[in-house]
DNA sequence: CTAGGGATACGT
DNA sequence: ACGTATCCCTAG
């Protein structure tokens, strides 16, 4: 009894970690209030918010014997380049959000040419990371592109030249029919995969 | 509502 | 069985 237990996925932790790169540490019930977040948060409560974010910080500690090591408390990663991203967001008085930069890696991006058989649009990681932010900023007149970027660097860690990446991608995904562009500003388009959700 | 502590389900 | 990730309950 007690409980069925479900496994936080990755697009929730990111959802969470994006939330409080936001709003800050501790403001669950804010990040869960927030559109952009509430699609993915849906499910988890403000308590599991906070619970999960205790134990991600923990690094495990339970080592054989002695371990004196605070190692954790924070990694800091030394970000080649990419640092102190436009935070031109609510950032109100006290922040006490620290740096939570833990970039991922985007991943492959441009090798969608696989074509293994036949001619089957694999949709590349890039297309689904842009959908998801589209998706998640919510904005019922459309993204614009500064704004997609924006939410996709806060997220992840954009190669080289990610700006012209994402220009392109945009442009395939509107003439494709995925995205809606009006006054330069994207949508998704109606009856676009919504794979999101775990079961109620 | 948020922080902390305790209990329990799941993975290895 | 142990260690870890979630869930549940209580206090501030």
């Amino acid at each position: 009894m007690g409980a069925p237990k479900q496994r936080w996925t990755s697009e929730e932790e990111a959802a969470l970690r994006a939330g409080i790169a936001r709003h800050g540490v501790g403001k669950w019930r804010t990040i869960l209030k927030d559109p952009e977040f509430s699609s993915t948060l849906c499910y988890p409560s403000n308590v599991d918010l906070k619970d999960k974010w205790r134990n991600m910080n923990v690094i495990v500690s339970t080592s054989s014997s002695r371990d004196k090591a605070k190692t954790a408390v924070k990694r800091a990663r030394t970000t080649p380049k990419n640092n102190e991203h436009t935070m031109a967001i609510s950032r109100v008085t006290s922040d006490i959000d620290d740096e939570i930069v833990d970039e991922k890696p985007i991943a492959s991006l441009p090798s969608e040419a696989k074509n293994t058989s036949n001619s089957k649009k694999s949709h590349s990681r890039l297309d689904n990371i842009i959908m998801e932010a589209i998706k998640n900023l919510n904005e019922p007149t459309g993204s614009h592109r500064t704004t997609i970027a924006n939410y996709i660097e806060e997220q992840y860690w954009p190669p080289s030249d990610f700006d012209h990446l994402l220009s392109a991608k945009l442009k395939d995904l509107s003439t494709s029919g995925k995205l809606i562009k009006v006054n330069r500003k994207y949508r998704i388009a109606p009856s676009s995969p919504n794979s999101e959700g775990r079961s109620p």
